[in-house]
DNA sequence: CGTGTTTGACCGGCGC
DNA sequence: GCGCCGGTCAAACACG
């Protein structure tokens, strides 16, 4: 049995951190900090509201509603009161003596209050439903240009591959050209899709590796006799990673056949392109910039240091560190102070997990999966420290500032950096305020188990998860979740957009996932633990 | 004794 | 081919 706490703040130091003063955290020098901590969101939002810190989303809930109440409390002061008593008046006879008079006004009043509270609700509730109106309609239009965009893309890229066929002589020239040219949408398909996408994913997957280990990927563990197929295996923890490509990245490619003809490999063209497309997430890389004092952010995984070294140009060295919430989880972070402001924390993630994660430990794994989604999906430029301004997409998830992520594909893997260290209000240290995705993972209203599940690529439950079966996560064929999970997807995207606005921009990167065909299995409705502990988000 | 950390060695990629 | 550099391994060590 393998349960993991249902709490959202996740960690006991949380709990530990609520308790304390500001002026005694300032002074407390612990040993991680946590970045999804919804602590001091309530501090700074809720700090009228003195309820226990048992669960974050009943405080917050709780929190909107009487917020909600006390705006409408005003209207009824204009409205309500005045048309009730002036009805009532009119309603009842003149003449009665006063006992019955009050008693009925009583009851008038009472009704009335209570059909005002219905109307409360009703406006509420259009309220709610307008804003979702105006978020979809909002990630609807981005999705469109984007769509426009691929489609022009996925076009230029069919005629230019006619051409590369027709003059095989140069293929290799020409692909590499080619390549270069398409690098902002190379990543474009992440799973199992249909289409002409899908090959053309594959091809460039290919060719990325060719051009980065400026070798084919061909049979390159059987060719090199010198110990690195020895090497490349020991560095496997366990064989299910292997098995299931989510191991060295290197490897991962060297298994794929030979892209030599790049269409019609039909027979294992899901396999390769699944792989590949593996490969691609486990390069991809999310670069979290925050000011800590702690060596390390919690983020709610364990995690075991494997490595220290000195890079270049930093004094500073460079930890590496490896999760292990489950053998052969892939995960690896880098941990390294910037070497311009030692404040500054960079944490560095790699890789996808492949074992149910706690609570705690979702909100930076959506966080980090979303903007590695993005980054994936094309949703972003790869210009090195360039968002492109017209990527509607892009800005709809990261919407404050270019300077807050910066996209970086150069070689050897793309990244994209979330920086926390900016703050509008410039004297708060946790900089978070102006990120959407730690507003939204901060939220004490988040449902952590939401949006994992709707960002396909990120919370990877592979066959493993049999392990965790106290987690009630029954693995599920592949073409189910393909299809229920897109439902129930939108679904609980569309709920969490009913209790927290911020959650759009996480649904524009849970969309493009599942454009991008994503095959994320979805144990969001099976995971009882969770469903239950934020039942109550809305 | 089990688990996690440290640290020197090793490997592959890449540029010259 | 060589050297640099990032990343990883694994033996030694520390700790509870």
């Amino acid at each position: 049995m393998f349960r993991f706490p249902v709490s959202l703040g996740g960690s006991r130091d949380e709990t530990r951190h609520d308790q304390i003063t500001p002026l005694d955290e300032r002074r407390v020098v612990v040993g991680e900090v946590d970045f999804f901590s919804d602590k001091r969101d309530r501090v700074s939002r809720e700090n009228i509201n003195d309820d226990e810190d048992d669960e974050a989303s009943k405080v917050h809930v709780k929190m909107e509603s009487s917020r909600v109440e006390d705006k409408d409390r005003s209207r009824d002061v204009n409205i309500g009161l005045n048309l009730l008593t002036a009805n009532t008046g009119s309603d009842e006879s003149t003449v009665d003596d006063g006992l019955s008079m009050d008693m009925e006004d009583k009851r008038a009043k009472f009704e009335n209050a209570q059909l005002q509270e219905e109307l409360k609700k009703m406006k509420i509730e259009n309220q709610r439903l307008r804003e979702m109106l105006s978020q979809a309609t909002n990630n609807f239009n981005s999705l469109q240009m984007q769509l426009v965009s691929v489609m022009r893309q996925q076009e230029q890229r069919n005629s230019s591959q006619d051409h590369l066929l027709a003059t095989e002589g140069n293929a290799d020239g020409g692909k590499r050209q080619e390549v270069q040219t398409m690098v902002p949408r190379q990543f474009m398909d992440l799973g199992p899709s249909s289409g002409a996408a899908e090959q053309d994913a594959e091809v460039s997957s290919e060719e990325r590796t060719m051009l980065r280990s400026g070798s084919p990927p061909l049979l390159l563990e059987n060719s090199n006799p010198r110990e690195s197929g020895k090497r490349l295996l020991a560095r496997e923890e366990s064989p299910e990673s292997e098995s299931n490509a989510w191991g060295n990245p290197n490897k991962v490619t060297k298994h794929n056949p030979p892209s030599g003809s790049n269409n019609n490999n039909n027979g294992n063209r899901n396999l390769i392109d699944q792989s590949a497309a593996e490969a691609t997430m486990r390069k991809a890389r999310v670069s979290v910039r925050a000011r800590s004092e702690a060596t390390m952010i919690t983020d709610g995984c364990q995690w075991r240091k494997y490595g220290q070294k000195m890079a270049k140009g930093n004094p500073c060295p460079r930890a590496y560190y490896r999760c292990t919430m489950a053998g052969g989880c892939p995960v690896r972070k880098q941990v390294q102070r910037c070497a311009e402001d030692r404040s500054i924390l960079i944490t560095t993630y790699e890789g996808n997990h492949n074992h149910p994660l706690p609570p705690a430990a979702m909100a930076m794994a959506s966080t980090t999966t979303a903007a590695a989604s993005m980054l994936l999906s094309g949703s972003v430029s790869s210009q090195d420290n360039l968002m492109n301004p017209t990527n509607l997409l892009a800005r709809a998830i990261l919407p404050c500032s270019s300077s807050m992520a910066t996209i970086s594909a150069s070689a050897p893997f793309p990244t994209i950096t979330l920086d926390l260290t900016n703050s509008p209000n410039g004297n708060n240290p946790n900089m978070t305020t102006n990120n959407p995705l730690m507003q939204f993972a901060q939220r004490p209203g988040f449902n952590p188990g939401v949006l994992p599940q709707v960002v396909g690529q990120g919370l990877y439950y592979n066959q493993q998860q049999s392990k965790f079966s106290g987690l009630q996560l029954p693995a599920q064929p592949l073409q189910m979740a393909a299809t229920s999970s897109m439902a129930e997807s939108v679904s609980a995207a569309s709920a969490a957009i009913a209790s927290d606005p911020n959650f759009a921009a996480a649904l524009a990167a849970a969309i493009t996932s599942i454009i991008n065909g994503s095959s994320h299995q979805n144990n969001n409705s099976n995971n009882t633990n969770l469903a239950t502990s934020n039942g109550d988000n809305i």
